[in-house]
DNA sequence: AAAACGATTGAATAAGTATTCAACTGTAAG
DNA sequence: CTTACAGTTGAATACTTATTCAATCGTTTT
């Protein structure tokens, strides 16, 4: 077997293992839509926001002093939150109410948050 | 009550929500660590490294070819998971194996995976 | 119809970050 | 001791992205 047959120079490749994991390794697709999701969680505007609508469904304004930054600010988050289907909006005169859209999203944040608080106990 | 004792010049603020909010609110330590995580997990690479190490530990030189990435490349992002606590290192002679350092992690990696295959489905 | 208000949008700026390149470490082999 | 090899590191570059500012939109009120 010829040396470049890998991307890398090393002799020590342990043939075996690299093709398992390379048959077993999600499309990139897969892969993308994965880390697209926790990009989107990795903000703490965001994860704050999540916060926020823990609790019921918010106006961008209650959001703006719940979060002590500006509407602008929270609408341009919002808008990538609604993006990828985290919260949906609904709008009542001239308020626009903001909830979330996808109830597993939010049991991945719990779960993550439980698991953070456990680890700082210890 | 004066306007401004809130942030924003809204007159609809929902004082209750807003009030409730902020009590419920996690510290501003317990959000960073939580964003800091969900960074962490939202890059493409370190996904596919997270992958990878799913089937056992694996050396520097072994993830390069699985991702067909420079050695480098793969080093700088090891090196911050292992800084955030995700892998850990262990070195036999020339090479330096890399495997999880935190199996909660990778229950929720896969959590996480398993949402996101569920959701395509339909 | 005009003014006021809550919210959104686009461009600009500033901050953060992934990959590359080159130099360097630590270990093993000759 | 010298060379080769697996991996690391720092600086540079290119890219992404969060917030601000100003302008605008949609709705309600006067």
């Amino acid at each position: 077997m010829p040396k470049n047959e890998f991307i890398c120079d090393c002799n020590i490749v342990h043939k075996d293992a690299v093709e398992r994991s390379l048959r077993d390794m999600p499309s990139d697709e897969m892969i993308g839509e994965l880390s697209d999701f926790y990009k989107i969680m990795g903000d703490s505007t965001r994860c704050r926001i999540i916060c926020a609508l823990h609790g019921g469904e918010m106006c961008v304004c209650d959001l703006c002093n719940v979060l002590s930054m500006s509407k602008s600010s929270i609408s341009h988050q919002l808008s990538k939150m609604r993006e990828s289907g985290i919260v949906k909006s609904r709008r009542e005169g001239k308020e626009v109410y903001y909830s979330f859209d996808d109830s597993h999203v939010l049991e991945i944040f719990d779960t993550t948050l439980a698991h953070i608080k456990h680890k700082k106990e210890n």
